[in-house]
RNA sequence: GGCGAGGUAGCUCAGCUGGUUAGAGCGCACGACUCAUAAUCGUGAGGUCGAGAGUUCAAGUCUCUCCCUCGCCA
């Protein structure tokens, strides 16, 4: 039994998330742990809102609320949509959380202690009326080049030229609009990355499960050449800069940048995990205490990839102390809608709690994963939304579901019937069934999504190829015997259907397999001699038809739904 | 403007280090079947692999130029 940890990029706390942000890291991490879980390997699943910084205090004095409050709630309601899509992490974490706190502070101590941080004075431009200081594109004023009124205190939006906040004529705080502002000297701490190139190439060199295009990103950034980065920022809500355990001196009122304290996340969620249900988190961190047979597999969107490849690896090497380093990586590309960007104002695109009001979780799922932006950008439309479920979930996996328990209902008491001998038809079916099982496991195992999706509609697909070929409705009329092999054969395949199901579709499967009375125990990815597995059910059992799988998505459906979330026109 | 990704059947996409008649699903046409959510199964028609040039015995697969799309950055 091997031991996988599985982390996938941190949602910002800033709303619930679309479908791209669903479809390109927390969905297939949780497919992948659902599916190393069936393998029977030992899996710990870990996500975390990522709670800091500026848009968080911003959003919540939107809101009217205190950024702690917004943050809690904001948590809630992403939590709750996770569950919404099943989701199966073992902890959905926050960034704020204590153990997050401790461990960024002690990151960042021990990155002092060996040479690898530094003090350095800046100047800030300070907002007096707002009484804080101001990210640089929040002042906003008169572009000294082009004249353009709400420039940007980093760049100008109308001629492009890059600014520095002091540049700008009539600079306004873009938070409350007030015009009195000042330059002030403001200290903060620097992650000297430059002195780490070196370590984190060779690091880079030798990951050898990374695809080409984590590896080109990472040698993208090393080649043009690691910069010194401030890790502190000016701010009230964050973790609190400390020095020895205790408040830094000159530091009170700033705090670690959302970027340094983010990533340390996935471990200080991992705390979280072993406080609430008595694990051990170092089993799974440190390779000084087992983690060493850990395999650790991260997901996350290509915008993502460099933090994770050269901006986290400097924090954790840095340190040189036995933390785990990522193993596999898989990187997503954009999930599109109808080809351009999800677009909240301009009304393109669903976010995953509207989704949610209009099917459940396992339509999303299937699509999601069926159609991975895996190799390329991948299209979200409607039309290809319809196709995709009607065709493989309703058409070809639900109602082969229904036929045959109905079948069996009426003509053999909605028990596994007994009778018949296992002959030509059985045989074909179960060495087809072996390679396709072969060739999905190695998808899953390759993280290949998209293959493994279209592996396992071609499994569903078998069945109905396979009662082409038995034809128990012709035969019962003449040998109910042969009829009841097929039908027993066809239902044994059932629980072969669903249990390939489980990682992507895992309720719709847990309902088939509850209408087949299968053993939470069997409820496992097939695996074994194709006959053993074909002849497993009892006779006798009772097998009854469920409710509907999965109902068809109708053109009224599409209209409507283009007309609400945008689509094609 | 710079960088990155990509342009393969009507649609969505596979095609690793170049090598027999370029593949899948959907859609479409025809046929079969009737147990089933007008579902299913089978057969078939569809492509000068963005354009042009080059390297090679051989290129969708390498090189160069150009065109177009998308994203990121400055």
């Amino acid at each position: 039994m091997a031991r996988i940890l599985i982390t996938s990029a941190l949602p910002y706390i800033n709303g619930v998330k679309h479908l791209g942000n669903l479809a390109g890291s927390m969905l297939p991490a949780d497919v992948y742990a659902r599916f190393q879980r069936v393998m029977g390997h030992d899996v710990l699943y870990v996500c975390a809102t990522d709670e800091h910084g500026t848009p968080a205090e911003l959003a919540a004095a939107t809101a009217g609320q205190s950024v702690r409050e917004y943050c809690d709630e904001q948590h809630d309601i992403q939590k709750r949509a996770g569950d919404g899509f099943s989701l199966s992490y073992d902890v959905f974490g926050r960034t704020s959380s204590q153990p997050n706190i401790t461990l960024t502070q002690h990151f960042a101590e021990v990155l002092e202690a060996r040479g690898l941080i530094e003090e350095r004075l800046e100047h800030q431009v300070f907002s007096i009326d707002d009484d804080r200081f101001l990210p640089d594109r929040y002042v906003e004023g008169t572009c000294p080049h082009c004249g353009f009124e709400r420039a940007r205190g980093d760049q100008c939006d109308n001629c492009g030229r890059l600014l520095e906040p002091t540049d700008l004529k009539e600079p306004y705080s873009k938070i409350s609009g007030s015009k009195n502002l000042e330059v002030r000297e403001t200290k903060h701490l620097h992650l000297l990355q430059t002195k780490m190139e070196a370590r984190i190439r060779d690091w880079v060199d030798a990951s050898t499960e990374w695809p080409s295009l984590a590896k080109s990103i990472a040698y993208k950034w090393l080649d043009e050449g690691l910069r010194d980065r401030s890790i502190t920022r000016d701010l009230k809500w964050g973790v609190p800069v400390t020095k020895d355990g205790a408040p830094r001196e000159g530091f009170e009122n700033k705090v670690f940048y959302v970027w340094f304290d983010a990533p340390i996340g996935y471990i200080g969620a991992t705390v979280e995990w072993a406080e609430a249900n008595g694990g051990d988190w170092e089993s799974w961190w440190r390779t000084d205490k087992g983690a060493d047979d850990v395999t650790y597999v991260q997901f996350m969107g290509k915008d993502n990839v460099a933090f994770h490849t050269v901006s986290f690896p400097a924090t954790i090497l840095g340190s040189e102390e036995p933390w785990k380093t990522v193993d596999k990586l898989k990187a997503f590309n954009w999930l599109t809608w109808y080809g351009g960007k999800f677009s909240t104002s301009e009304k393109r695109g669903v976010f995953m709690d509207q989704a949610l009001d209009l099917l459940p979780g396992d339509y999303w799922r299937w699509y999601l994963t069926a159609n991975a932006p895996e190799g390329s950008d991948a299209a979200f439309t409607w039309e290809h939304f319809q196709s995709l479920i009607n065709t493989d979930l309703a058409n070809v996996l639900g109602n082969y579901v229904n036929r045959i328990l109905r079948f069996n209902k009426s003509r053999f008491d909605g028990v596994v019937p007994e009778g018949g001998t296992w002959g030509e038809n059985e045989d074909w079916l179960a060495g087809e069934m072996t390679e396709r099982l072969k060739a999905a496991e190695a998808h899953f195992e390759a993280m290949e999504f998209r293959k493994a999706a279209s592996e396992i509609r071609a499994i569903w697909a078998l069945g109905n190829e396979y009662l082409t070929k038995a034809e128990p409705w012709t035969k019962f009329k003449t040998d109910p015997d042969a009829a009841a092999i097929g039908v027993r054969t066809a239902l044994n395949y059932m629980t072969v259907m669903a249990r390939v199901a489980l990682p992507v579709i895992p309720n719709a499967a847990a309902t088939i397999l509850d209408a087949l009375g299968i053993a939470d125990s069997d409820r496992v990815w097939p695996k074994g001699e194709a006959k053993s597995m074909l002849t497993a059910l009892p006779v006798g059992q009772s097998v009854e038809p469920p409710e509907v799988l999965f109902k068809k998505i109708e053109d009224t459906d599409v209209a409507e739904w283009s007309e609400r979330f945008g689509g094609a026109g």
